[in-house]
DNA sequence: GCGTGATTACTCGGATACAAGATGTCCGAGTTTGAGCGG
DNA sequence: CCGCTCAAACTCGGACATCTTGTATCCGAGTAATCACGC
């Protein structure tokens, strides 16, 4: 039971691309280089994110990713779910109906689902512009 | 990033001792049996409850296992703690100083903690018991 | 100068390889209770 | 009737075996921009 590494990598992801300009789409060669994997792994991650809607790839020469729709508009829990699935963590494999410890490990599932779902990557990505702007450093350093 | 079905077991297994009559310790056979798994593997989940200090064994013939102290006193994250480890879910593998991100999602997981430190087993132990006795019928048919 | 084709820089998806952890089994060892047996 | 031994019913722990899943790589295909070349 710990989260994959492939929600800490789609997390950084999202919250670089909501920090970058908006205009412009990142390659996977740059955003990998910046964790330190390899550029076809990270690709697997991303086309999980566009299949879930959260962001858009353009093909080609200067092709690459970016954000859907507006980085206030996607929370934690948006992506986490992306990746993990949205299935409930907690499974009864016994055969008896309405079971109770099913019935409060859902809830407390949804308590924590809740907070995932208030916080955004803007919040995230506007704290880290914040900081490089103050140390005049590129963004990368903090990221 | 799903609970394993260890948790599953040894969260039924407690319900299940909590709703039992306290004096009598119970083997492994019995609670394995109702659960349909096998004695042997039921049995490592039960150390680590015991070495967590949940429950207590007795060796020898009527031997068996117990809680080993109220049931009002132990709560779910007791006992997911006792299997799953208590380290963080998520663990940013960058190397960067105060990841933001691992700052919200040890949020998050601490308001499912929270949650699940406050419900205890012996509220379904009970309410286990009481279905029972109004049917008049086994315990192990709700179970 | 303009169209056409080749090249380049990208994404996309399937197949595969590898490692780790979850799941489960087997076996030998220790411990207590109780039964059986001999004196 | 007492005490000894032995068997049975338990827990305990290590060493495996197996299966699933996460992690990662390789390769071929598709797509769009740009460059080169010939007319």
């Amino acid at each position: 039971m710990k989260y994959t590494k492939a929600t800490n990598y789609a997390l950084h992801t999202m919250v670089y691309l909501a920090a970058a300009p908006v205009e412009k789409a990142v390659g996977v060669r740059t955003m990998a280089e910046l964790q330190g994997l390899s550029p076809t792994f990270l690709s697997k991650i991303l086309t999980k994110l566009v299949k879930a809607g959260l962001i858009e790839s353009s093909p080609g020469v200067n092709g690459g990713y970016k954000l859907s729709r507006s980085k206030e508009d996607i929370s934690f829990l948006d992506i986490i779910n992306a990746i993990e699935g949205s299935g409930s963590l907690f499974m009864c494999s016994l055969e008896h109906q309405d079971c109770l410890i099913q019935g409060v490990m859902v809830d407390a599932e949804q308590a924590m689902e809740k907070y995932l779902m208030g916080r955004t990557i803007a919040e995230l990505a506007d704290q880290l512009n914040r900081q490089a702007s103050i140390r005049k450093e590129a963004l990368k350093n903090d990221f």
